[in-house]
DNA sequence: CCGTATCCCGCGAGATACTG
DNA sequence: CAGTATCTCGCGGGATACGG
């Protein structure tokens, strides 16, 4: 794709130049050492418990993965569940706005089999 | 696109999952307060000299521009390419492997167009 | 089990002044 | 013009211990 065509096709709108890149935001949301991973992880299996998270994303601690999911989750991108069980139970899933991610991971996917060996 | 439409088309190697995430690498590469609106003026207008981008990103620091674009460069998205004239001339440009972001950028930029207000 | 509450530390980025 | 050289500061993230 040339730049011409991607302007032709996202429309000219959000693509004002002078520091106004509408990607900017986008990888700003995904910004953090654990965002990306996360989202990822339910991609794969969704929803997941708190603990289930924990053991896959093994060096995370508990602030890490707090924080990064209630990020997350007031980005709309997770919903969390709550089960008021004995012991607690915990659930976390994507919502459609996350799920609406994959092309993106998919675009960068692509591109990282290119150019990564 | 669904999760399984995804892998099916990426291909099962890289998605091992238990935080094997493709796309952080990739991400991790972008990541940084400057990179991205930088690869985004570049794709705008290419080649554009230190002094330019300085100016497009306004609130910018001289540091950090430099660093950004040293980043840039080692991951060969970038490449710089220096006059000896005087005074000075240095032009920034993308690579193709930079130039090759763009379908990623416009991913993003579709994500943004349905969820960003 | 699922977090919160602290404390701490390093690193990215800002500010400012200076140089080939 | 296109950077470099310092210094500083804030904050994201790590470690650990405790609470509902």
């Amino acid at each position: 794709m040339t730049y011409e065509e991607f302007k032709e096709k996202v429309g000219s709108v959000i693509l004002t130049g002078e520091g106004n890149c509408p990607v900017t935001p986008v990888v700003q949301m995904l910004q953090g050492k654990w965002k990306l991973q996360i989202l990822y992880e339910l991609c794969i299996k969704c929803p997941m418990r708190f603990g289930e998270l924990k053991k896959v994303l093994k060096p995370i601690t508990n602030t890490a993965l707090t924080n990064a999911l209630k990020e997350l989750e007031a980005d709309e991108l997770v919903q969390r569940i709550q089960y008021n069980e004995m012991p607690l139970r915990v659930e976390y899933s994507l919502t459609e706005k996350g799920r609406d991610l994959l092309p993106v991971f998919y675009a960068i996917s692509q591109w990282g089999m290119k150019y990564i060996p």
